[in-house]
DNA sequence: TGGTGCCACCGAAATGTTTCGAAAGAGTCG
DNA sequence: CGACTCTTTCGAAACATTTCGGTGGCACCA
């Protein structure tokens, strides 16, 4: 019994021999209990990681079957979340993972508080979690970041928490080039149809218009700023409401392919030519922009790579690779089709 | 300490000691372990059973593990997949049940063998699979077979086998229905765009087709009837094809709504006016129909009640209910939009 | 017959988890 | 300012599970 200090067989104990607390509270902090002080916790998890203890259940599931993740998105009416998923799918496919769709926002669903949800991914041996937008928001995120579930954001809504793994894309920048390319053509009088106010993404997307128009000198009108869903009847809505202006715009930054479509067919129904009377930008750079009539030009976000990047994030995490950063942004490019066109009527004005 | 022998307080201990064997033992039985033989787990069983004991784990899981069924299909890419889903999804959140999603046809999936798969999923726990059109054939659906996997196939590409359960749609009266709305515009050339030559349900159209025009006396024109995939670069091909030929088509019946797309796209390259110049229908009802330009007459199918279907079908057969049919089929119906219309140049020659 | 090796089976001990009550704080009321 | 209650947090003890080595039966061999 010389000297045994050393090897500290990487026991429960010793752990909480090394954190100053007792087993059961080294126990409860890997199983993500709730009665834990937060300080007390925080003193367990460095110890655990110094120490890289694994609990027996987090040691039977590395070994045994394929890793299983859980991807969770509003719908799958969105040509958006259905990009993303592909994306995730292809990755998973590749590095031997399994994919577990999770679809809130349909009726009938079990209103499960996400404290129940995250018991159950540990409980039924999962190991991480794609949301996508909306899904949840930043605090029903606490009990999975407490049970040290790796989980990755896409595109959230809220501003990222510090310490939640976020992929997303150049929204600013996107924003900024739409508008930018619009401006270009001539157009002076640019709308901004918005998705929902408080997200994050359609923040930065319309920064990056009213960037823009600043940098050309062009004023921001309040009138032309709608801010809405990211939905086709957000078009529709907003293209009408537009369309009632006195000073009509001659061109609209839609913040989604979807609510471009919806601007699409407003204007197909009173008789507007896209691009020769409006020209309209979309945004997402989905196959819907490819196939509209007539094309659209968006504001391309690599949806799939960013799935692939979520899912990456995910495995990361669970290996307890540490990730260099928490926070990634893909590049987002304008890709000019057919619903664009130098500004018509509005020379004189423009001068 | 004085006679505290009734309680016995329901512990893994007082059943070890009831049995005459050690607590290890008994929680070896308890939780399915292999070390125990045969005659001990016996014993222990009886005094489990009398006693009524149930593990923790299995305390907490009152709410037992949900059910996991596999989902399969080929890719995401096409509406129609993305709406089958919709439909299982939507009824596993009723039903609590999850969805594993499974896409084959993407680069970098690992080339399981069926009977590999089938022993995952039996590993895994999972219960049950549903397959979409094209990703299995019959023969690899042996292996499940095998072993009592409960599976369903929408809509398969092969004749369903007799063992297998198959949901559908009535594809023989949406083809009859589609082609006769256009024959009750005048139509007289109509031609078939349709999809795999061997498709089951391809088949089924293209005879509806048929049986549409020979119950009006028109003859089937060989020229007219083009074979290749539900995809829209199958639409334009056949557009193409079917432009170039002498007498030309007043009406295309494509076999999905896909194709039509495909159809619809050309037509507008080649300023073709649908429907002034020529009548297209679709078929699946998807929503691209509704949001095409113009919108598409398209024979609906009822995809998500298929997806629907299909789940209640595997939980009825993890039930092990037996079922009444192996085959269902749900009605279609013809969706009259904007994209077909009276037949024009042809008063003449359809006299 | 005795040795040898193998292996299924079991339980002591080590390890992990849960229960439950106690201690410490934070309000609340008189 | 106490007296009381309620809540949070923690760990001792009770409980459960896992590891790992021992035991005995059995086959095979000489």
């Amino acid at each position: 019994m010389a000297g045994s200090e050393r090897p500290a067989k990487l026991t429960l104990a010793a752990i909480a021999r090394e954190a100053g607390v007792s087993a059961p509270t080294v126990s409860k902090v890997v199983n993500g209990r709730e009665d834990v002080a937060a300080e007390t916790r925080a003193k367990v998890l460095t110890a655990l990681e110094r120490s890289g203890y694994k609990s027996p259940l987090q040691r039977k599931n590395i070994a045994w079957r394929r890793p299983v993740v859980e991807m969770v998105l509003d719908s799958l009416n969105s040509a958006y979340g259905v990009e993303v998923l592909n994306g995730v799918l292809e990755h998973a496919a590749a590095s031997d993972v399994e994919v577990l769709l999770n679809v809130t926002g349909v009726q009938g669903a079990s209103p499960l508080s996400p404290e129940q949800r995250a018991q159950r991914i540990i409980d039924e041996g999962r190991c991480g979690m794609i949301v996508v937008t909306s899904a949840f928001s930043s605090a029903q995120l606490e009990p999975f970041l407490r049970r040290d579930i790796p989980i990755v954001v896409i595109d959230p809504l809220n501003p990222p928490q510090a310490d939640v793994v976020s992929v997303g894309a150049s929204n600013w920048a996107g924003g900024k080039a739409a508008t930018a390319h619009l401006l270009g053509l001539g157009h002076r009088r640019i709308a901004f149809l918005g998705g929902p106010e408080a997200a994050e993404c359609n923040q930065a997307r319309l920064h990056g218009y009213m960037a823009a128009l600043m940098a050309e000198g062009v004023p921001v009108e309040e009138d032309y700023i709608l801010s809405g869903t990211f939905r086709p009847e957000h078009g529709v809505a907003g293209m009408k409401a537009l369309l009632r202006l006195e000073k009509r715009p001659t061109a609209i930054f839609a913040a989604s392919d979807s609510i471009a479509l919806g601007v699409l067919a407003e204007a197909r129904r009173q008789q507007i030519r896209i691009p020769e009377d409006m020209s309209v930008v979309g945004f997402d750079g989905t196959y819907q922009a490819e196939e509209s009539v007539p094309p659209l030009t968006s504001v391309s976000q690599p949806l799939q790579e960013m799935g692939r990047a979520a899912l990456r994030f995910v495995l990361r995490q669970m290996r307890g690779d540490t990730l260099d950063s928490r926070r990634v942004e893909l590049a987002t490019h304008l890709v000019v089709r057919e619903s664009t066109a130098p500004c018509a009527g509005e020379a004189a004005s423009a001068h």
